[in-house]
DNA sequence: TGCGATTAAATCGTGCACGATATAAATGCA
DNA sequence: TGCATTTATATCGTGCACGATTTAATCGCA
């Protein structure tokens, strides 16, 4: 039951890193978010959702959220009004700091090698991308 | 980011399935649950729960509505009126019948062999056990 | 035997995920 | 230019997941 195996693993992981992420107020999306904005900021929702497999039905009350604690701003292009843009202030890029020692934390809990993690990533990225290949 | 790829591995898995399980009228989580009980009948909501590592607050409602959908019965036991245990209806032995198709058309999508399948599969169930041993 | 501790489910509130649909801005073409 | 079509978010309803708490049955032990 491969499919089993997926499901409960990722499961695992979720759970593993709940309580590195409670401190920060973070949940695993938002800690998702946080740092696709710090890796590329002022991105559109759409560019982000494309980044995490998701859709404006989940990340705007997502990123509402985000918002209201105060770690990113959304505001409609100016170019085209129908886009939203996200940009982390200055609280959110501290807190991506904070959130940056999170998965060291994860892959010692692991027990795996670093190079098997990285295999496992590979393996899985490919997974993934047969199953449901992102659109261009 | 090993952590993103088996959360969006997972994400994909579970795209996957939702077209091949609706048609049913079945959930993920309820495929297992069904899958589980044709595996062993007559479970605990406990038992149930260390299978497929959720708790009594998630199984509830979600079996409270495979009850009405007329899948399974929910019964206290007899010797222990805290326990209530979860016996499978003819529908519901019937469904699990039209169930079991589902993992091969799934194995089909993803272009695999069977053995890298079942490789990851160990791995998967290694890393989940790493991060989350169930309890005894 | 009686009563506090433990255990099994259930309940409540919040957040995520998603199908279906709505709204509003931008685009294209007659 | 005018209007249908497309595109980007947002909204709504349902189901899952989980921490915290509640309820009720059982257990343990004086």
């Amino acid at each position: 039951m491969l499919c089993f195996a997926l499901h409960s693993a990722a499961h695992a992981m979720h759970s593993a890193y709940a309580p590195l992420l409670q401190p920060l107020g973070l949940t695993y999306p938002q800690y998702l978010v946080l740092m696709a904005l710090y890796a590329q900021d002022a991105q559109t929702v759409g560019q982000l959702g494309q980044e995490l497999r998701l859709e404006s039905n989940t990340l705007t009350p997502l990123l509402k959220r985000m918002e209201t604690s105060g770690w990113l701003r959304r505001s409609r292009d100016g170019k085209d009004e129908r886009q939203v843009r996200l940009s982390l202030t200055d609280d959110g890029r501290t807190l991506c700091s904070q959130a940056a020692a999170v998965p060291r934390a994860f892959a010692e809990k692991t027990g795996f090698k670093m190079s098997e993690l990285a295999d496992l990533r590979d393996i899985l990225n490919s997974l993934r991308d047969h199953l449901k290949p992102a659109k261009p």
